[in-house]
DNA sequence: TATATAAACTTGTATTTACAAGTATTTTAT
DNA sequence: ATAAAATACTTGTAAATACAAGTTTATATA
C-alpha cells in the first residue's frame, strides 16, 4: 500500500496526465497516433469520464495532444523543453544528454532591484530576495542566460543547495513542496551588450530575445521571477496558444 | 425567441465566458476584484457548477482571472490584445482608438513558398494559398508587419473582401463560420533588413521579433499561417502560461 | 479584550447519468 | 459492385450530487 499512500494526495486526473505525458515523451504514443478513447482510459485506469477528460484537457493546454470530436485524442509531439520553455532545434533534436546548466552566480540573499520588472508586494520587498545567475547550454553552446529572483520567505538552507544540472523547479518541488502553476511573461528583443555577448558567446549588437517572467506557485502569494536572455540563432522558442 | 434561437448552438459555458470576459474588459470587474462565487454564478445564470467551472477554467487559461482555493476567482487585468497577441505598452495604455490596420498587399491567390515555415498537407499544397501583407499601427507607429497565408479551400469571394481596420478573425468567423481554436508559434529574433526596416520605420539592423505561427480552426484540417515581424522597442509582447 | 474554536463559505476533486453531434464502420438496398 | 442507410463509436455539453480542503467570518471561551 506504499505506492497508494505516496500518491494519496495527488489527484487522479493529475496521475493520468503524468502517465500519458510520459508515454508521449517516451514515444510510446507517436505524433499523429490516437490515444485510447476516453471510455477505454476510464476502464484502464478505473476512473470516470470527467476525471479522464480533466487530464486530457490539461494535455491539450500543454500542447501534447489535440482533440477532434468524433475521432479521438491525437498526439501532437512537441520539442523537448527547458523548464517551462520549449525549444525547437533547427539543426539537431534536443535531448537531455547535451543539455548543461552552469552556475554563474551562486544563490545569495540580496535586496530587490528598484525598480523591478514586476510589481512587488510589501511582504516580498521586506524579505529581500535570493539572487542567482545561470547559463543553459545545448550541445556546448550557450542558449539561455537566466537571472532568477526568489523571495526569501521560508526557504531554509536554500542558498546552500546545488543547482548544477538540476532544475530549479524540481528543487522547489522536492524540498519545499512548491509547485509551479503558471505565470506571465513579457517578450522583447534587444541588442546584446558586452556582458550578455560574453555569456552567450555572440558579438555585441546581435539581436537577443529578452523574457521577463513572473512565475506563480501553489503557495499563495509566493511567486518568483526570471530575467532570461536567449540566443535564437540556432533554436527558436516554441509555444502554443 | 430570436435571441434564444441565435444562441441555440452556443454552449452555456461559452456564453458565460463571453459575458464575464466582456465585464472584465469593460472594467465592471477591476483588477484584484473577486468575481461572484461559483454558486452565485450558478444562481444568476441558471447553470450548474460544472458548467460555471468550465467557463471559469477557460478564463483562467486565457489569463483573465486566477483562482484561489477557499477564496474565489480574482480578476487579473491584462493588456489589450491585437488578434491573439497581447501587447503591453511601456508608455501609454493601448486602446482600440489608436489602433490602425493598413493593407500593404491585397489578398491574392499564389503558390505556397517552398520551403514553407510549417509542413503542409497535400490538400493545402494543391489548392494554393491566399496571400496578404498588412501593417498594424499603434498611435501612428508601425508595430507589426504581418504576412498571412490562407489555404484557398472553399472561401468564395475572399480576395475581394476588405480588411482595413477589420480583424481577419472576425471576417473568417462572420462570412465563413471559421473559429480560431489555437495554434503554435516559433519565436526568433532577427536584425531588420531594408524591407522590414522600411515598413516598421526602424533603421536596418535593429533587433526585431519574428513569429512564425500556425493557427488552427474549428474546420478540420483547415489552418492558416502568419509570419509576423514585431518592433518591441516601445511595446513588449505579453503572454501567460 | 484577546485568543481559540466553531461555523459558514469558497474552490477542488470525483462519481453517475443522459443526451447531442461528429466520425467511422457495417449493413442493406439498388 | 456501388451507393445509401443504419449502426457503433467517439468526443462535447450538461445536470445533480457528494465530500475534501482552504479561507473568512462569527462565536464562544479564557
Amino acid at each position: 500500500m506504499t505506492t497508494v499512500e505516496k500518491d494519496k494526495k495527488i489527484p487522479q486526473y493529475r496521475q493520468l496526465y503524468e502517465i500519458l505525458r510520459k508515454h508521449i515523451l517516451e514515444g510510446i504514443y507517436k505524433e499523429g497516433d490516437l490515444l485510447p478513447s476516453e471510455n477505454e482510459l476510464c476502464i484502464i485506469h478505473s476512473m470516470t469520464r470527467p476525471t479522464v477528460r480533466h487530464a486530457l484537457s490539461d494535455l491539450v493546454n500543454d500542447g501534447f495532444i489535440k482533440k477532434q470530436k468524433g475521432k479521438g485524442s491525437i498526439v501532437h509531439q512537441l520539442p523537448k523543453g527547458i523548464g517551462i520553455l520549449s525549444v525547437a532545434g533547427t539543426t539537431s533534436a534536443l535531448s537531455g544528454q547535451n543539455l548543461e546548466t552552469r552556475i554563474l552566480v551562486k544563490p545569495n540573499v540580496k535586496q530587490w532591484a528598484d525598480p523591478f520588472m514586476f510589481n512587488l508586494s510589501e511582504a516580498e520587498k521586506d524579505s529581500g530576495c535570493i539572487y542567482m545567475e545561470r547559463l543553459r547550454l545545448v550541445s556546448r553552446k550557450p542558449l539561455f542566460y537566466d537571472i532568477t529572483y526568489i523571495p526569501n520567505i521560508n526557504l531554509p538552507r536554500f542558498t546552500s543547495r546545488s543547482f548544477v544540472n538540476k532544475s530549479l523547479f524540481d528543487t522547489l518541488r522536492r524540498f519545499y513542496q512548491i509547485e509551479v502553476k503558471g505565470g506571465e511573461q513579457k517578450l522583447r528583443t534587444i541588442s546584446a551588450n558586452k556582458k550578455i555577448g560574453k555569456y552567450l558567446e555572440v558579438p555585441a549588437g546581435q539581436p537577443i530575445l529578452h523574457l521577463e517572467r513572473k512565475i506563480d506557485t501553489n503557495r499563495v502569494g509566493f511567486c518568483f521571477y526570471s530575467s532570461l536572455y536567449c540566443n535564437t540563432e540556432d533554436h527558436a522558442l516554441f509555444g502554443i496558444f
